[in-house]
DNA sequence: TTTGAGACTTAGGATAGCCTAATGCCCTGT
DNA sequence: ACAGGGCATTAGGCTATCCTAAGTCTCAAA
């Protein structure tokens, strides 16, 4: 008979949609993403995350190897990429097109990226002139379902001397993004690194004229792109 | 103790939310909304809405009268009203700022009324200039729960010799809505109404330069109000 | 090699929504 | 006045998703 044709497949449900977001973000650097961490990034107990890990991998959206941890089928791949295009072409368009400040995004796309047809996101889309980048500087995916990779550091790691761009913030709630706003640390801003305190101390840096310490915590979350000095 | 606190409402689910709606519009002309006219509406068994509301009226927000329908109390009245303020504003939006077509705005708002914010819907009404009607001419509730209530009659009962103002289209399928589009029958069109044939005929109506035939199923999707003759 | 902490899964149960089948109510026509 | 037809409700089930409690597996440390 016609193996090869694929099953009419029954849309997939909010949940479902939420956890392949998940373990792609999870296995993003390679390896598997555990059962714990799944249920941490997404508020649920371990054993709602076993059951769903158990019918995803029936349904062939995952490969679930029992008390190892799962990775996303290419299939399952594909289903989590369009929803990062969703939810970061929401973004772009709240904060394009709306006023909406970038720490304010995140929730509401959150929301909207379970509702919005495919039509609607490329209208968006179009609308913006097809941005490559989210407002937090995170990439685009294609609507082909590519997404680019960039070799990038935190701030945190990047050796005192250097002169990079900041081209990503690994973060997402309001109060981080606000603060990092009001500093002036925002993707696009290039910085001298200028002295680090040990023991995980704070980095400085210049730009401009300004100079700012940024704690660990926050260095963190901001990745960079080694660039040449000016 | 304190009677009168209202206890914290939890979020309305998407279900109860469409719910509300049928039967806000089930009763726009008074009266009650009955189980299978609200099953029908939603595509579900009668014995599903009959579940529903018993749990609605337990929750204060219809009136149950077994065995002969319901009605909104106050309460259940504004969380109707805000979801159709979402549904119209989305449906605007669609329309004035990402060029959809007046047919296809319906299904696409009808998911998204569920999963927008009260902040979003304020930016795309404020974006549009704080519409009082959408595509269809259908008015828009305000932010605090009004509505504007007219008196329209269909294009079917408009007496032959009278000049109309066509005001709201009473449909959403998207085949009906071009075919009106193109025959230039939208909201705003000023109409004379020229002739009636017998026994539920069609209606002959003069716009401009042009005349149309409008068979009866249409005229009475036609929402008209009378005008003095020009 | 054994053992235990910690992570994972299985068991069992709840809730929201929906369904079909069976039963109950209401009202109209004879 | 009452028999039926038509609509509404109740009974009983199913699925998706979540939870807590109770096993089970793994791996590293003793």
């Amino acid at each position: 008979m016609n193996g090869s044709i694929r099953a009419p497949q029954p849309p997939l449900t909010r949940s479902v949609e939420d956890y392949l977001k998940s373990v792609f973000h999870l296995t993003s650097q390679g390896g598997f993403a555990t059962t714990s961490a799944i249920a941490e990034m997404l508020e649920v107990a371990p054993p709602s995350v076993s059951g769903m890990m158990k019918r995803l991998s029936e349904t062939g959206l995952i490969e679930h190897v029992p008390y190892r941890g799962v990775q996303l089928t290419p299939q399952g791949r594909r289903a989590a990429l369009q929803m990062i295009r969703r939810h970061r072409i929401l973004e772009s368009y709240l904060t394009g097109k709306l006023g909406y400040d970038w720490g304010d995004v995140h929730v509401e796309a959150e929301r909207l990226e379970h509702a919005v047809s495919e039509k609607l996101i490329e209208r968006m889309a179009e609308a913006l002139g097809e941005p490559r980048y989210d407002p937090h500087g995170a990439p685009i995916p294609t609507a082909g379902g590519e997404i680019e990779e960039a070799e990038l550091i935190t701030l945190a790691d990047v050796r005192v001397g250097a002169m990079v761009m900041l081209r990503q913030v690994g973060n997402e709630e309001p109060e981080r993004l606000r603060y990092l706003a009001e500093q002036g640390l925002m993707p696009g801003t290039r910085l001298a690194v200028v002295e680090r305190q040990p023991f995980n101390g704070p980095t400085t840096v210049r730009f401009g004229m300004e100079t700012r310490v940024v704690g660990r915590e926050l260095a963190s979350l901001l990745w960079c792109e080694e660039v040449a000095a000016s």
